[in-house]
RNA sequence: GUCCCCAUCGUCCAGCGGCCCAGGACUCCACCCUUUCAAGGUGGCUACGCGGGUUCGAAUCCCGUUGGGGGCACCA
């Protein structure tokens, strides 16, 4: 039998961490088994519902290299892929469930319903629905207070429910006794727990892998499946991840949680990737730094942890820096493009010079960047007009009282006719460490702050070679009144 | 409140009865390398929540307890 998979966002928001974890996760086990992995936009919510956050969604997962096989875009078998386009499939089962007497019809109103919930809290009693309208006609419940026009339909939970199911992480699992669910709504729309299961079984999903989170309503749909004479499909409850205080991770808790963010910050998708794939699961062999085929090849569900890990931004940073060096160096220099321009250090589209400077740094920055957004101030001085060139506060202050130094290397490179990097070295060696007898720490000091403007910056002389003999010189100069 | 899930270093993982007075990674600290900062190398700090069992033997199995998390919506 081939394996269908899917991943089921909702278009609610910016899109979710979660989601990339749960599509990560599913789309391993598809691709080692050879099947099929679908998309399924599951947008039941018109009140939370957002226009553009399908779109994100897809972009981001793309980002991610978290493709599809089958979806709202690229159709597939089983279209439409859209809930909402999809409302007159579920209609015939919430009949056939009524009918069955699996089923009925609710009158209650919302404010009936908090009221009964608030009186079982207060009571101590578990809360669930009280079947006020369960046996009667829509007249017999009129004449009842708490009533309201457009009935709901209740799925009816039977005195000894299902609940225990098999896990794929968790082994056999014991789930809480349901509540008499909503299916369908007022508005027509089905709940997610019917628009689950009619869907995953006209799909032909034969693995759901979701959150933790759906743990205690899996009995729910175990029901669903049983009334209508469909076969449950396998399940596996991923952990859900967390913020640093082991709350379910959050938007309003946590920035890691809205996908979007990543990119804006200058990681690495595949360190994404890589670090979704080393929360609750690790290789056979240890192995930490890994991509996505390799996951896939020998993955296997009871090496998924059931604990929530917390989202730890400082081991996703340490792995980007592992990326961003393993990068060819042009692939870096694409990739850092972008974020030099937003800061406004380089044209959009950049110059030939420009590209070519980039291409000179590469070397000098790629093991210094671990985040894309920390390359703009490494390289801020190679690109800034000359005009605009300024020395940070802090750096100058190391260095006051360094004009002879600076002087001295001056006149030293400006004799040179040959201007690289070993020949730069060589002269200011030759000035500052045989002519001033200073260590080179204490002789390079100076002149960095000068020519790059901070006391933290790329190898000197490698600097000034890209710099050019003339920028050199003249930043040199200035500085030694200035830091005179 | 109620039901369910979970429990190894600060964090992420390994461990699935003896190889563990617990191993790797991140972080932190020290040292080495070194023109700054990185990268790289070496070393170090730090954990089986607690209490009972079971067993010749428990981080590993069982019970309890404590702690954490999630669900309890006409949201997913």
């Amino acid at each position: 039998m081939t394996v269908r998979l899917r991943v089921a966002p909702s278009p609610t928001g910016d899109p979710h961490v979660g989601t990339a974890y749960m599509a990560l996760f599913n789309l391993a086990f598809v691709r080692q088994q050879g099947g099929a992995f679908v998309l399924r936009v599951e947008d039941t919510d018109r009140a939370r519902f957002q226009a553009d956050s399908e779109q994100q969604v897809k972009d981001m997962l793309h980002w991610l290299g978290l493709d599809w096989d089958e979806g709202p875009d690229i159709g597939g078998p089983y279209a439409p892929y859209r809930q909402s386009e999809r409302l007159d499939t579920y209609r015939p089962y919430v009949e056939q469930l009524v009918a069955s007497g699996n089923a009925y019809e609710c009158w209650c109103s919302s404010e009936r319903l908090a009221q009964m919930r608030a009186q079982q809290q207060a009571a101590k009693l578990p809360t669930g629905y009280d079947r006020r309208c369960l046996g009667l006609t829509r007249e017999q419940r009129a004449e009842l207070d708490g009533f309201t026009e457009t009935p709901v339909v209740r799925l009816l939970v039977p005195e000894d429910p299902p609940l225990h199911f098999a896990d794929l992480i968790r082994g056999e699992v014991n789930a809480p006794r349901p509540d008499d669910q909503v299916l369908l709504k007022a508005d027509g729309f089905p709940t997610y727990h019917l628009a689950v299961v009619v869907d995953d079984h006209l799909m032909g999903i034969t693995h759901v892998v979701r959150g933790e989170e759906w743990i205690s309503s899996t009995p729910k749909h175990l029901l669903v499946y049983d009334a209508l004479g469909w076969d449950r499909p396998a399940y596996a409850h991923m952990p859900l991840l967390r913020n640093t205080d082991k709350s379910k991770i959050s938007k309003r808790k946590n920035p890691a949680a809205r996908l979007t963010w990543f990119g804006e910050q200058g990681y690495l998708p595949e360190a994404l990737v890589n670090f979704l794939g080393l929360l609750g699961y690790s290789q056979p062999d240890g192995t930490e730094v890994f991509d996505f085929a390799q996951m896939s090849r020998d993955f296997d569900w009871s090496r998924v942890s059931t604990v929530g890990p917390v989202f730890d931004l400082e081991k996703l940073g340490w792995l980007n820096g592992e990326y961003v060096r393993a990068l060819a160096p042009d692939d870096f220099a694409a990739r850092g493009m972008p974020f030099l321009q937003s800061a406004g250090l380089v044209a959009d589209p950049a110059s030939d010079d420009e590209r070519a400077t980039l291409d000179a740094l590469v070397p000098l920055v790629q093991t210094r960047v671990a985040l894309l957004t920390e390359l703009p101030a490494l390289v801020r001085c190679f690109f800034v007009p000359e005009e605009a060139f300024s020395i940070e506060e802090a750096a100058a202050a190391k260095v006051t009282g360094s004009g002879t130094v600076l002087t001295a290397a001056a006149d030293a490179l400006e004799t040179l006719t040959d201007w690289s990097t070993e020949t730069v070295q060589a002269a200011m060696d030759a000035a500052l460490i045989d002519g001033l007898g200073l260590k080179r720490g204490k002789a390079y000091a100076p002149v960095r702050v000068a020519v790059c403007g901070a006391s933290v910056a790329p190898p000197l002389p490698e600097s000034m070679a890209v710099l050019g003999k003339e920028r050199v010189l003249r930043r040199l100069r200035v500085a030694a009144t200035t830091l005179g």
